[in-house]
DNA sequence: CCGATAGTGAACGGTGCGTTCACTACATGC
DNA sequence: GCATGTAGTGAACGCACCGTTCACTATCGG
């Protein structure tokens, strides 16, 4: 029968199987009430499989979280409407921090204390994908001459995602379509569009 | 003697010397690491005390929080320097950040779940002095014909303390100078600032 | 088919939580 | 200045979860 043999699973698909359940249990009882003990009654596996694996629930959060970030983003390629492309990976963002992947950033700097490696990485491993994005639709903005080339600058490059974030830790959900349209008309559309060319 | 009656506090003496307490706790071991136990002890107290005041640790550190926030901004005074002011403001908030306070403000984050009147109210305590000197700031730069009108916008006002906030929630530390200049330099100013007046 | 490797599940001591209680210091009204 | 109520103290307690250990078992690779 399919009871009897409840196949054991190990390496790589255990993993993913504890990433799953931790991440499905931040999603219902957020960062602060995680249990190592049901994350791993979640993933029918020991509590010693996840100690194993990290040092304490900090770690395996992170790690969950890099994960998810690691999945590959759909490759985005500007449609010309700038106002538009940047409207719709916004949104992407927005959606994506409403999901446990959140809740997880959420918890992780909650934790963070002193900078170390794992932690530049999880925020590299989540900022990276968004800059090539942004970075991608500027360059297309600035080829129109739409778009000022100083928008290339990382820091501005970082911005809507920056404003999205900052939003999102500081209160208990992420930007909404408005909000997300304010951000666009008051501050990164005025900031990045190229004068309008008076004497072209 | 001084020491045969240690003079036992009660109300706002005591609640003041146990947010003390918090504080300086949260500064050597950090939210995550924060122990009631600790803070009562060292606010030479009794745990009930407390218990009888806050429900819990992430009230408790929220509470703090508000204090600190509600102890009176210095007013500021605009010096017609738009970029000097706006610069010193910044490193105000950011020295702020590196205090036991911009500790307790990250334990917050870590802990929110849903929108509470409370966590609101924090939110806001933090947000409203600050708006408050920002827009003095682009008011005077307005009058003297260095800043855009919209730069009065609500969202627009935010975006430096927003800069500043993000960049210290997601990094150990708060923005040191430079970040501050860059932040200034290739966001804050191109985006406030009136353009050179080529017809006037 | 056998040995090595990796996961399971239960148990354990330890620690901090949040509560309770008997006791004590202070504050107030008389 | 004495009696009475109020507020704080400090120790103790049960509980939940932590992080570890161990004897056992399933799976993998040769």
């Amino acid at each position: 029968m399919s009871e009897s043999t409840p196949a054991r699973r190990r390496g790589d698909d255990l993993e993913r199987a504890i990433f799953d359940a931790a991440l499905a249990e931040l999603a219902e009882v957020g960062y602060a009430n995680l249990r190592m003990e049901a994350v791993a009654a979640r993933a029918k596996a020991g509590k010693a499989s996840l100690y194993k694996r990290w040092p304490d629930r900090a770690h395996l959060v992170q790690a969950a979280a890099r994960h998810k970030a690691t999945e590959v983003e759909p490759d985005f390629e500007p449609s010309g409407d700038l106002r538009g492309d940047l409207r719709a990976i916004m949104r992407h963002i927005a959606a994506q921090q409403a999901t446990p992947f959140g809740e997880a950033i959420r918890g992780w700097v909650g934790e963070l204390r002193s900078t170390s490696a794992e932690s530049e990485e999880l925020r590299t491993s989540i900022e990276t994908p968004r800059i090539r994005i942004f970075a991608k639709i500027y360059e297309d903005g600035i080829a129109r001459g739409t778009v000022r080339p100083e928008a290339l600058n990382p820091r501005v490059v970082n911005l809507a995602p920056t404003l999205l974030t900052h939003y999102f830790l500081t209160r208990a959900e992420p930007a909404n379509d408005e909000v997300i349209d304010e951000f666009l008309d008051q501050i990164v559309l005025p900031l990045i569009s190229a004068p309008p060319t008076p004497a072209d």
